[in-house]
DNA sequence: CGCGAATCCTGTCTGC
DNA sequence: TGCAGACAGGATTCGC
């Protein structure tokens, strides 16, 4: 599931492969996955003939320059992604759009397993449309996430923790394994997923704060070394499982104490936790 | 304000 | 072995 790591590193890499190309058409093989213009045409007319200019993140969201005045704005969701492809492989399986560009014979494929993705076109910085993106919280790239912002949004909330990391409006782009790693750390105490905002510490939102950096790196560099096979928005392979300490572990000892891992529901979501390192207090 | 449930989809896992 | 049903999961919407 692409969260901001696995969207940054496809930002990233696209960037260098596409910008500058010109796209001759769009074809749209499943008109739903296009969440705005309403009309598949109009999408696919103010697309036709426009050049791609610069690529951008913001959380989840990946974002496309089209020709002057247009932007593309892609959530990849669960199982959305983006594939270089040739133009005798349209027919494959779960491809649901498909960018030609102007004398070339490999254009760029959207697939998508279980059709969430979202795409919007719209006007250049108008996000009215997008309602994530309209209310985005703050990035963990940008340089407004400070610790001091970090821990205002946290502690006024009474709310389990996990559910307030997940929240979009109030810091975009960590999902689900981010949020269960961010929770456990090396060496210390961690803290329950179930922990009201409000009842942290100090100490205890510093560590969340710095892991949360600190995955994130540690996702992008190893998203930038595992994207060699192009399977953009894609990170759960190889190296990048060796990383997570608590995701999808359940059962499998601690790293800090050998405790069975544990998972339960929190906000909906399945979630990992070491009883005896991040105890509910 | 915050939570739980339903929704959208299909590959994969579980149980008989 | 084969089939049916359960399940996962990001974000939004709705009801309480």
């Amino acid at each position: 599931m692409p969260e901001l790591p696995e969207v940054e590193v496809v930002a990233r890499t696209i960037a260098s492969e596409i910008s500058g190309k010109v796209i001759e058409e769009v074809e749209v093989f499943w008109p739903k996955i296009v969440n705005y213009p309403d009309d598949v045409e109009e999408f696919k007319l103010n697309i036709k003939g426009q050049k791609i200019g610069q690529i951008r993140r913001t959380g989840k969201y990946l974002r496309i320059e089209i020709g002057d005045h247009f932007e593309l704005v892609v959530h990849f969701r669960m199982t959305g992604k983006f594939q270089r492809i040739v133009k005798q492989d349209k027919n494959q399986k779960h491809l649901h759009l498909f960018f030609h560009f102007v004398q070339e014979e490999e254009g760029l494929a959207y697939i998508d397993v279980r059709k969430f993705g979202d795409i919007f076109l719209v006007p250049k910085g108008e996000y009215i449309r997008i309602k994530g993106l309209f209310h985005a919280g703050v990035d963990p790239l940008s340089k407004d996430f400070t610790f001091p912002i970090f821990k205002e949004l946290i502690r006024k909330k009474n709310r389990h923790i996990k559910a307030i990391l997940l929240d979009q409006s109030m810091i975009t782009g960590l999902g689900n394994y981010i949020c269960d790693e961010v929770l456990w750390f090396e060496g210390k105490k961690g803290v329950h997923p179930q922990r009201l905002g409000s009842s942290l510490t100090d100490t205890e939102l510093k560590r969340i704060f710095q892991r949360i950096h600190e995955v994130i790196q540690e996702s992008i560099r190893l998203g930038g070394n595992s994207f060699r096979d192009f399977s953009y928005g894609e990170g759960m392979k190889g190296d990048f499982k060796k990383m997570l300490k608590m995701y999808g572990r359940k059962g499998e000892p601690c790293f800090n104490c050998g405790t069975e891992i544990e998972r339960i529901i929190v906000a909906g979501r399945s979630t990992h936790y070491c009883p005896k390192c991040q105890k509910n207090k």
